[in-house]
RNA sequence: GCCCCCAUCGACUAGAGGCCCAGGUCACCACUCUUUCAAGGUGGUAGCGCCGGUUCGAUUCCGGCUGGGGGCGCCA
């Protein structure tokens, strides 16, 4: 059975890169019909908050990366929080040193700095006498634990890199208890791996040179390590680490910005994998059965919002109008509309999505085009209405708006004809005529066809604005 | 400083010795469609980092160089 992790630490909202890293492991555990376990490293204290747990675990559910195992819902192996779990990494820790695996180190870090130029821990308390200990103790200093690193090569079999070898004398003895006897993250991840039964874990590239020391671990507890697959990391533009001068490198700022779960679903799973057929739009099932591990891509990938702006823009098209609606009201509302006129709106504005929807590029787009067919008092674009208020203009439109006022039914089709019909008759281009008609009826210069959209606003509301439009002296 | 990983158009990638004077997608440019804004359609610009091997033949295999990324914390 497949079980593997994704491990957030709760220090910061969800980033790009790392909701990648969890979609792999979520793509790899559905494929393999596996577990997919959601653990919380909280081990830094001062930087981990509940409200970031809380907004990790909100991002992925939005993703639609659900865990069969996780802080909230529990578990086989619960707890899922390390601060939950001290107890049992101290057990594990203190079994360590009664096999003299692992000792206490009293050094501050001024005092390794002095002794070995910037260059690491030189083992100095391995061997350390009884008067020595008794000193310190006295001094009143609290030890961390090191793990005794043993002279030997370790080897890590990639599934996506192949073998690495990392040579004998190349690592010092690192901290895994902290002095305020908390586990560091190389600890903790391992016993948790191994008590969790990980079977792959997939993470990014920066810990394949930290996965030695992971292997020492497994290995002094005498546990078979887990396969590793090490993915390319995600880069910004200018090809360093993506953060925060980036601009939006969290998963919520997209969210906020009107992006669509199913596109950055889509979108991520193309950073560093692709598939045999050079598909680029996937449905989620066809992602979990074509993805596989071992073709993921080696070398880093740049997130580029440009491609992801185009493949929202594509499942903007794809997805039904009365999702997009349903999708579109926090967006409405952040417009400034009211819950209310919204709710009451709900059929227009899903017309108007249905004529729009390919137009959108992402949910944020969906208020401007709404607003002519649900705003009560429209405003003329003034820059824009100098060449509709010209006297032939308003001509025209006094000429039209009599024989619209005839029309029966108001629907597009018999809208068509008699305006085409009225172009004829007078001499004007038909083009001149809709602009001037839109114009008038919607206060800008875009939207759906003329036609469509006068029967949307329907006869009563059509001739109104026209006759406003033609009374307003101010534009 | 030491160690590790990587290297195809601006970006994401296909390519696993001849099928490649390198294919697809985004972006960009042009044309086209069109009652607006878009979308769509058609076409185009653009790439195997460099130097040595191996081979009848290298984008593809090997080595070096260069370049980029990462690690070496009482952060994860």
């Amino acid at each position: 059975m497949v079980r593997v992790r994704f491990a957030p630490s709760p220090t910061g909202y969800l980033h790009i890169g790392n909701a990648r890293t969890a979609l792999f492991n979520y793509l790899f555990a559905r494929k393999n019909k596996g577990v997919f376990v959601l653990r919380i490293e909280d081990t830094d204290l001062d930087r981990s908050s509940d409200e970031f747990e809380k907004g990790i675990l909100d991002d992925l559910r939005w993703l639609g990366l659900s865990w069969d195992e996780g802080p909230d819902i529990g578990g086989p192996y619960q707890p899922y929080r390390q601060i939950e779990r001290l107890n049992l990494y101290r057990e594990y820790a203190t079994r360590l040193v009664s096999e003299g695996k692992a000792y206490q180190c009293w050094c501050t870090k001024e005092e390794i700095e002095e002794r070995t130029k910037a260059k690491g821990y030189d083992n100095y308390c391995r061997n350390l006498t009884d008067e020595q200990i008794a000193k310190f103790k006295s001094e009143g200093r609290k030890p961390v634990l090191r793990f005794k690193v043993p002279e030997k090569d370790v080897v890590v079999n990639d599934i996506i890199r192949g073998i690495v070898r990392f040579e004998s004398g190349s690592l010092n003895d690192f901290v895994i208890m902290k002095s305020n006897g908390v586990p560091t993250f190389h600890f903790a991840v391992v016993i948790d791996d191994f008590e969790m039964k990980i079977t792959h874990v997939i993470r990014g590239e920066d810990h394949l040179s930290n996965t030695p020391k992971h292997i020492l671990i497994f290995e002094s507890f005498g546990q078979i390590p887990p396969q590793f697959a090490h993915m390319s990391m995600t880069l910004g533009p200018d090809r360093t680490r993506l953060s925060k001068r980036h601009g939006a490198t969290s998963v919520r700022q997209y969210r906020e910005n009107g992006f669509l779960s199913d596109a950055m679903f889509n979108y991520l799973a193309l950073l560093g994998w692709s598939s045999k057929d050079n598909q680029e739009i996937f449905p989620r099932e066809k992602l979990i059965q074509e993805f596989s591990i071992e073709s993921c891509n080696k070398s880093n990938a740049i997130f580029d919002p440009a491609k992801l702006l185009w493949m929202n823009s594509q499942y903007m098209k794809i997805k039904p109008s009365s999702e997009i609606a349903k999708l579109s009201i926090p967006f409405l509302e952040k417009a400034g509309y009211e819950k209310s006129s919204i709710e009451k709106n709900m059929k227009t504005i899903e017309r108007v999505i249905d004529l729009e929807k390919e137009k959108f590029k992402t949910l944020k787009d969906v208020p401007e085009r709404i607003s002519p067919f649900i705003t009560e008092d429209i405003t003329w674009n003034s820059g824009l209405s100098q060449k509709f208020k010209s006297p032939e203009a308003t001509r025209i439109l006094s000429d039209i708006l009599v024989e619209i006022k005839e029309i029966e039914p108001f629907e597009k089709t018999v809208l068509e004809d008699m305006i085409r019909k009225f172009c004829e008759e007078k001499k004007v281009k038909t083009g001149e005529v809709f602009h001037l008609l839109r114009f008038a009826l919607t206060g800008v210069t875009k939207g759906p066809g003329l036609f469509e959209l006068m029967e949307i606003l329907g006869k009563e509301v059509s001739i109104k604005r026209i006759e406003k439009f033609l009374v307003n002296k101010e534009y």
